[in-house]
DNA sequence: CCATTACTTGAACGCTCGTCCAAAAATCAC
DNA sequence: GTGATTTTTGGACGAGCGTTCAAGTAATGG
């Protein structure tokens, strides 16, 4: 009972999410979340805490919906080969082109919250490392098949793929035309050339 | 004639670098430049302008030692295959550790302020094609003899190597073990394997 | 229909931000 | 020594920050 909520927390979440994706952390004000949001700071302080609570949570979600993104990737094509050049070339087409400037959430906040704040470091550290679990199933799938490459070990492929896309989602927010996005990318792509 | 300045603008500069390596820009203050660099603020101002030319000039002063380590880093060794290798290497170094949790600089502006700034945006932007500009000529080098892979475009390879080396200092953040930047380095590494 | 409960509202608080500027201090030319 | 010139100094300013909270509002239970 008591007076129902007048908004949906995840919905807020949301434009949260795309708040600090788009402005950063700090460059973000609780005033800024209040208009993007719809919901006044009274209650958002009443719902989230403060305002690295609800960034945690925005950031929670963002990793959570960014796992299953990777998963849905992945799974896309006939072979293993193909749902991992799928996955490469949808991060690059994410970070290339003038209007392609937020890069990767997680990416911004490795480089600019992270050092400073242990829990939001874990958030995005575990993160990265989830995303290379999720992509050593699939090397190994498509090297059993012979579809890439098996001069790799897997892990390491998978990590190097991980720190690359964070790399690409960085450079990218720095040039629209981005040469060296796609270069890196294409270079990437040979990588998954069977022997 | 006149007051003689009491500071040298130059060590001013570096202490101001290495404040907004460690912290970013937005969460640095004007004080906090004031106490770090030992000028007054008002110095500050009458010296640089204001904040954000601060930040613009100390930039600059990096990106610049920057493209002078990566040309001290590449002559290296005895053949153009050890500088890429040396300088892979201690970028990985650099990026790995609890206690080397700044990354880059120039990474970190990426991320934090290039997508709301142009005139910084450019800088950042220059820097990592200068950063494969130099790259390239030691690739071709090492590729002449047979140092190492001759199956990829040195340009495709240096912008990869440039993206994956802005990667290793974003992930590097969040990990104090990096176990993914070890990872991804060792992977990098078999790629400056001859054929 | 009233007490209770939960959420909304927006004014207010103390603080810190980036920036400015008048006065004091240090040098040089003559 | 005196005036011109430049830098230093640190107090002050308005704006905006994150946060709090008392009052108002909308639902429920009896």
């Amino acid at each position: 009972m008591g007076r129902p909520k007048s908004f949906d927390e995840d919905a807020v979440l949301d434009r949260a999410i795309e708040q600090f994706w788009a402005t950063g952390y700090h460059a973000v004000s609780v005033r800024d979340l209040e208009a993007s949001t719809g919901v006044l700071k009274g209650s958002l302080y009443a719902a989230f805490g403060d305002k690295r609570a609800l960034f945690i949570a925005a950031l929670l979600r963002y990793a959570s919906q960014s796992a299953d993104q990777i998963r849905e990737l992945l799974a896309h094509g006939e072979t293993p080969r193909d749902g991992l050049e799928h996955y490469l070339r949808v991060r690059g087409r994410d970070c290339t082109g003038p209007h392609r400037t937020r890069g990767c959430l997680l990416a911004n906040t490795a480089a600019e919250v992270a050092p400073h704040d242990a829990e939001i470091r874990a958030v995005v550290g575990q993160s990265f490392e989830k995303l290379a679990d999720a992509l050593v199933p699939a090397i190994r799938a498509a090297q059993a098949q012979r579809l890439i490459n098996r001069r790799h070990e897997a892990k390491e492929l998978a990590a190097h793929l991980v720190v690359l896309v964070q790399g690409m989602s960085v450079v990218g927010k720095t040039e629209p035309d981005s040469s060296l996005i796609r270069s890196s990318l294409r270079f990437a792509l040979t990588l998954l050339n069977p022997d």
